[in-house]
DNA sequence: CTGAAAGCGCTTACAG
DNA sequence: CTGAAAGCGCTTACAG
């Protein structure tokens, strides 16, 4: 057996790992072989898969991805992408969890996962020609406003994206992958009614959102469906975040000081609800039953533990990973909608 | 001028951008020049110079990075590496702000980063045969539990690489950022003493973390300042998570029913003993003083708000960065310990 | 200051 | 089933 040529390697110089050329020659074929076996070993004998395999173990050879990557046109890496101001982002828990899993999905396909954060304009520019420029296979795109810029420059650019959430104000068709908000949201607002409140108000999301939008409309139909009249004073508006939900319970208790139940669409608004409500001195679920949406770490924190809706946070983020590698491979994938669950605590 | 070669482009065939070579051809230079341009320029006259960069932005050319790498032996992009479960990392508030900051701060040298969690021991194979085979040229590794094999393996591979904290159990010297945990710690017991308490307790982190030896040993050294006995019954250990300090402090109440102040190694571990305090029927700050660590945000929502020791996480993480980028650059680069912020608001 | 040429480490038809 | 060879898109001495 032919020992792989050393490199030299002077005290200083930067050690080269070894390449498809010193398997060749310690397994005694080809590099073409090398290079069948790495592939898969179609085609090639099965003297000459153990010998490469023997080789590439005894070398602890790993394949140089640049080289393969000049040749395939493909990068083996997946960008994870961020278009809203990364502060807002990094403090939803919902999306740590989207990244995590993710992260550990695309490990599976030994696929690494580049994070990137489009937060203003010029980095929106400079991350778009990036993205353009080939130097990923595909995007994992966030975005939950209406009407993102990058997504349609991503289109054009033909690259292989999908979407967390309904992406709004989207003329092509863009592949998602969201939880059923509107079920969900019904399914609380039932429970709602079937505890017996009968003035239920909402703090809906903001309504350039899939999920303020959404959850407002499930909000409607359940109130439709039970014969219950729509009062605009049981509606108030927030933007997902704690001090939002707080401003809107404040404002609701203002207009409709009757109301014995909030279905609010974030559980940190619920929880800032949950503030005024106190300050109001109202009793939760006493006086007023608080219903949230999320199911995120922050229901459990609050008193009382919220009733909320649980969004499939791990099978959105597995489910994307599938829907984007099945598009690099060129299979048109469908939208996904996964169902949502009611968690009941003790606020509802 | 000459048109670049347009490559053909059948429907359905991938698109290819331009590459070096167009942009020679349309500027009329060589190929060697155009590369020199993109290395900065140097060497090259203003013509010609001019005459490429026009080139570029007509062709909206953008460099191909696996073929630089392949030559070039660098990936021009970082890894962000977790070593920590999965879990934990993504709740603790300050890793996030930590790998916000690493994003951008490599944003601004048009590094990627990419995002890599090993969990388990074969996670940790995979990355370190991932990582060794240069498909990254540099790591930021995050690690805070002592006797991380990743970190001696890493280094034997020669990969630059800078650590958030103090790795444990080192032999070779690692180059990390860190806060001055001792410093920041010290501050806050004095300023516990000067107030007035003097059954001074602490809530300490595990001690094969740096935060958590490093702290405790701060809270004892204020105490020998000042001339108070050491007593073992105000010591109780906590994991840094919420129900860790709640449990802590219960069992301070039991063996020390007289402490008026705790200092806890964490916020969130101090927003645990708010509860227990708060069970136990003592009032804070009037019967018991509480001072936390981090000033992380669940600082603000706490009741009554905490006084507590800010880490300078946005500079930790562009230190780390620059740190790293100088190690890959060829740079010795001592480790920086950042100075910490007394930080009062109300529970002390 | 510039061009021609070698070479980075792979993959992939193409012959055989 | 296998090897020889071309080529992916760059960078970098080397001459001039």
């Amino acid at each position: 057996m032919t020992e792989p040529a050393h490199r030299g390697r002077a005290s200083g110089t930067p050690r080269r790992p070894p390449t498809i050329h010193d398997v060749a020659a310690v397994a005694g074929v080809s590099r073409g072989t090398v290079s069948r076996v790495l592939q898969g070993g179609h085609n090639v004998s099965p003297a000459s898969l153990e010998a490469v395999n023997a080789a590439i173990a005894k070398l602890g050879y790993v394949v140089n991805r640049a080289a393969r990557s000049l040749v395939t046109q493909r990068s083996g890496s997946v960008a994870f992408l961020l278009t809203e101001p990364q502060e807002r982002f990094f403090e939803d828990p919902n999306f740590t969890t989207l990244l995590r899993g993710c992260t550990a999905a695309l490990a599976t396909h030994d696929m690494p996962l580049l994070l990137m954060t489009a937060g203003d304009e010029a980095e929106q520019r400079r991350i778009t020609r990036y993205l353009a420029a080939g130097h990923v296979d595909g995007v994992l795109l966030v975005s939950s406003h209406r009407g993102n810029p990058m997504i349609e420059q991503l289109r054009e650019a033909e690259i292989p994206m999908v979407c967390c959430g309904k992406p709004l104000g989207q003329r092509g068709r863009v592949p998602y992958v969201a939880a059923d908000d509107r079920e969900g949201a019904k399914d609380m607002v039932r429970h709602l009614v079937e505890s017996g409140r009968s003035r239920i108000a909402t703090i809906a999301g903001p309504q350039d959102t899939p999920g303020g939008v959404e959850r407002l409309y499930g909000y409607r139909e359940v109130l439709d469906e039970y014969g219950i009249a729509f009062d605009e004073r049981l509606v108030a508006y927030g933007d997902y975040s704690r001090a939002g939900g707080e401003e809107a319970a404040a404002r609701l208790l203002a207009t409709a000081p009757d109301l014995d139940a909030v279905f609010v669409a974030s559980d940190l608004m619920a929880d800032g609800a949950l503030t005024a409500l106190h300050q109001a001195g109202r009793s939760v679920p006493g006086d007023v039953a608080v219903g949230g949406f999320d199911d995120s770490p922050a229901a459990l924190t609050t008193r009382p533990p919220l009733t909320t809706v649980r969004q499939p946070w791990d099978r959105i983020s597995s489910e994307m990973v599938r829907l984007l590698l099945a598009q690099i491979a060129g299979e048109a994938q469908p939208t996904v909608i996964l169902p949502t669950e009611l968690v009941i605590r003790e606020s509802a």
